[in-house]
DNA sequence: GGGGGCTGTGACCTCGCTGTCACCGTGATC
DNA sequence: GATCACGGTGACAGCGAGGTCACAGCCCCC
């Protein structure tokens, strides 16, 4: 899952993006809206977190853009203002859920969970390939009745492949779509968590290789 | 990601493209206009930069050509000439996207980027012939029911012939559509791949020769 | 401060793919 | 039947994509 911050005051958006990766979602931060914009041009996000008030470019006007191009990628609209009119404004401009200042970081990332699960809408709320089962909700899998200790990267690609339902994917959109924009492009650790994956999903093998092209579950 | 540099002068060509490179994006170049469509024919491109004021064949004329192709690649103008008029000229002619020289390179690699995540809307779900079925997304291709472990080559052959739709291909033709550009034009390597092929598909046989003609499916 | 898990890196290795070459089979032509 | 041209086949060597491993930095938690 990849998320987009987009929030102009540094130390609350530097604690969101935190808080969001130890969740083993991958995190860009923007610091105003036009940034924002930039980002949401070059990267596809499952969410973005947006600040309503921002500068350069206001918050609703980067959602009103967002619901333009009919990306699937949803918006959860954070304010100050807690008043129900504003509430009632923000759904208004298009945003799919909105969430009042100071917030209880569990409710955040239970609602972004929430939304990137809505933003792929075909896919059940637990995923599953002959006897291994992921429940992205709870952050969970097995396989075949044994748990399996995944890190978050891990998690996270496994996730990514199974939602491709047997498409090959390649390295690059793992990068893309699991890692954030610091991720170095030449990288071997796709590879490398692959490689780890296998190991602990264990025999018989799940994960197939297609040379010159990526990987396929 | 692959994106061919359209542009005459050279300095300028080899700086983009390195810079590219060094994001992480595969790049070639063409120093005009006739070269450019050459690659064209040969390479599929996600994006495709394009000078418009391109010696042999003008860039106006090159993009007009990729639009012929229902190929979903996607066009981004570069120009010297930043007026409104000429802006609208390059969309009209079909351009995806429009940037005057000079130009942040930053910006650049920001529109590439967002062109190539419109660029790939899936082909056509899957090819068959017969019991034969092959389908693209997930590199696989099955007769009846029983997989076949093709190699990216013997692949992309297939793939290849399977679209030809039962024209007659030949072995120039595989070579300029399969092969990259350095692949020796006097090489059996054709050949060697088609019986590989043959010798996968098994009986009863489904690649044709028409002698001095080529193969068909 | 120290231990432990998670990640990314770089070095090294392995193995399957691929292009080349030499040779064979076959059908056409004389 | 001899010759010729073209296509098929099998052996082989080099290469490069992908796998593996050890290690180091980082962060968290005790």
């Amino acid at each position: 899952m990849r998320v987009l911050v987009a929030e102009d005051h540094g130390r609350l958006a530097t604690a969101i993006a935190e808080g969001l990766r130890r969740e083993g979602i991958a995190v860009d931060i923007a610091f105003d809206g036009a940034d924002a914009l930039r980002h949401v041009a070059v990267h596809r996000y499952d969410v973005v977190l947006l600040d309503r008030d921002l500068p350069q470019v206001h918050g609703d006007e980067v959602c009103r853009r967002l619901r333009e191009d009919r990306s699937n990628t949803r918006v959860l609209m954070l304010t100050a203002a807690t008043t129900i009119r504003d509430r009632v404004e923000g759904l208004g401009i298009g945003a799919d859920d909105y969430l009042p200042k100071p917030f209880d970081f569990e409710e955040l990332v239970a609602r972004v969970r929430a939304l990137a699960r809505r933003s792929t809408p075909a896919l059940p709320p637990t995923l599953s390939h002959g006897d291994l089962t992921v429940d992205p909700a709870r952050r969970t899998a097995t396989r075949g009745d044994v748990p399996l200790a995944l890190s978050p990267k891990e998690f996270a690609v496994l996730e990514y492949l199974l939602g491709a339902e047997g498409r090959v994917v390649s390295a690059e959109e793992l990068l893309e779509g699991v890692w954030d924009e610091a991720a170095n492009p030449f990288t071997n650790t796709v590879k490398t968590t692959i490689g780890r994956l296998r190991a602990k999903l264990g025999e018989p093998a799940l994960i197939e290789t297609v040379r010159e092209g990526g990987y396929r579950i």
